[in-house]
DNA sequence: CGGTTTTGACCTGCGC
DNA sequence: GCGCAGGTCAAAACCG
């Protein structure tokens, strides 16, 4: 799904280079081949030899070069130079073939120790996204069993106490409703699921559902992904369902949970801009404009137009306190591939939205197993101020604040440089918890925890300073959360539309 | 001419 | 039941 971009000396480390028929800049094993091949020459031609000494060369600084010229590296063979330094003529003399085999096996040794590093530290960053993939699986697993558990006891609470839950439901539990209101079928479930999950539903549900089935427009949704109710307007409808669900349905409801975490979050991006939108690579389509009340800017409705179907949306208002910052909330997943400036962004705000929606499905004192920490670490690594999660939001939002605190981080910058080093600057947003969070079930990350991974937070940050890993290491994230997902929804198109596409299935 | 934006109307959920 | 607000639709206008 990605590469590692390991750039062993690009282009711009050779312009003299001789329009050579095999010169392919960006492939350093090709490079290494040649090399040999004008090694083997040497024999045959002097002339050719020195043509493609030069061609060898490109892999090295030209510093190496011109110090073997300006300061006489090779002392030893100065001398031989000196001899026939009266001829400046281009024909070379025995003499300077010994010089230029020296040379060349000088150039050998360090070529090739170059490419020994670069491999090493591809094998390094395999090594690394190995490991990442499997603290993700069993932190996955733990996540998956923490569920259940809390499932069981919020279960035994409910049949325990009808007030409690009702209080539950109609006060300060807004997330878990919502993931319970999430784990209906989405667009990538197929019609038997869909059927099957409907089925479940409780009457009411069901009554809802039928009374919406008017018209082309509630066609439409019934083919969208969120077409059960599942509407950013509409968050608590499916709470009731909840409330009345059976606990029959227990490993079920795990189930649709687990879907549920990851599909309805939306992550809010606040970055100062002046443009009327942010540029985070993907292509928009307006269809829609309201103005909002207490807002005296217009909230603006975006559709991704980059795929037909693409169920990501996102809105764009600028804030009403201060007109400079622009408010950007996603929702959804691409069903598409995605551009690696889109890439950035989308692999942030789903770690985000990861982030969110797996810890808000956690108790508290899972804390320290949460993958809330790993995303944290991983994906957020200053975790300390920068985000906001909103549970009086009728959805759980993640808000990335990028209009302050842009200090410690390198390449700081807003949004809209996104297409330039995006991920690497919102992985530098840290987190922050707002107080609300303490209405949040289970998004608590340790100041412990935190504290304990300062250094691994400082070791992914220089990483994350580098767009290029950055970005492989993002895909490689998303394709890592977006795993199971895929799997489950059966016809995903790629690794990318986890978090988000599930978050949107309520068109 | 096709894609995008604008904008008024419509739908839906929620609170009173 | 009614009104409000948020979200969406879709025809018309606009644009490259």
């Amino acid at each position: 799904m990605f590469r590692f971009p390991v750039s062993l000396g690009g282009p711009h480390d050779n312009p003299k280079q001789p329009q050579s028929s095999d010169e392919q800049p960006h492939r350093a094993m090709m490079n290494e081949v040649d090399f040999f091949r004008s090694e083997k020459r040497d024999d045959e031609n002097i002339i050719t030899d020195e043509t493609n000494r030069v061609h060898v060369k490109r892999e090295n600084s030209r510093v190496v070069d011109d110090d073997d010229r300006s300061t006489g590296i090779n002392t030893g063979l100065n001398l031989l130079t000196a001899h026939t330094g009266s001829d400046e003529s281009m024909v070379d003399d025995g003499l300077s073939v010994d010089m230029e085999e020296k040379r060349s096996k000088i150039e050998n040794v360090q070529l090739r120790e170059e490419l020994k590093k670069a491999a090493e530290e591809i094998q390094r960053l395999k090594e690394m996204l190995s490991q990442t993939t499997n603290n993700f699986n069993s932190l996955q697993m733990q996540l998956v069993a923490v569920m259940r558990q809390q499932e069981d006891h919020h279960h035994l609470a409910m049949t325990g106490s009808k007030d409690i839950a009702n209080k539950r439901h109609e006060g300060s539990e807004m997330v878990p409703r919502q993931f319970i209101e999430l784990g209906l079928p989405t667009a990538e479930v197929s019609s038997e699921e869909r059927t099957t999950v409907r089925s479940r539903s409780p009457p009411s549900l069901l009554e809802n559902s039928s009374s919406r089935q008017r018209g082309k427009r509630l066609l439409e949704r019934e083919e969208s992904p969120e077409t059960q109710s599942n509407g950013w307007g509409n968050p608590n409808k499916v709470s009731k369902h909840n409330a009345s669900s059976s606990n029959d349905n227990v490993s079920a409801i795990d189930q649709s949970t687990a879907e549920a975490t990851m599909r309805k979050a939306r992550v809010s991006v606040r970055a100062r801009s002046e443009a009327p939108t942010l540029s985070d690579g993907c292509h928009w389509r307006k269809y829609g404009q309201k103005m909002a009340k207490g807002n005296p800017c217009p909230r603006a409705y975006f559709r991704c137009t980059m795929a037909v179907g693409c169920p990501v949306r996102k809105q764009v208002q600028r804030c009403a306190e201060e007109r400079s910052i622009l408010i950007t909330t996603y929702e959804g997943n691409h069903n598409h591939p995605l551009p690696p400036a889109a890439m950035y962004m989308a692999s942030t705000t789903t770690a985000a939205a990861s982030m969110l929606l797996s810890g808000s499905t956690m108790s508290s004192q899972d804390g320290l197993m949460n993958p809330t920490n790993l995303f944290a670490r991983t994906m957020l690594p200053c975790s300390s101020s920068m985000a906001t999660i909103s549970a009086s939001a009728p959805f759980p939002t993640i808000t990335l604040d990028l209009t302050e605190s842009a200090s410690n981080f390198p390449q700081r910058s807003g949004f809209t440089e996104l297409n330039q080093s995006g991920l690497p600057q919102m992985m530098g947003q840290a987190l922050y918890y707002n107080q609300q969070q303490s209405k949040f079930s289970g998004l608590q990350i340790p100041t412990q925890s935190l504290n304990a991974g300062e250094s691994v937070s400082a070791a992914t940050a220089a990483i994350a300073a580098n767009p290029n890993f950055a970005a492989a290491l993002a895909a490689a994230l998303t394709s890592i959360i977006n795993g199971p997902n895929n799997h489950k929804n059966g016809d995903s198109n790629n690794g990318n539309n986890n978090v988000r596409t599930s978050s949107v299935e309520r068109q």
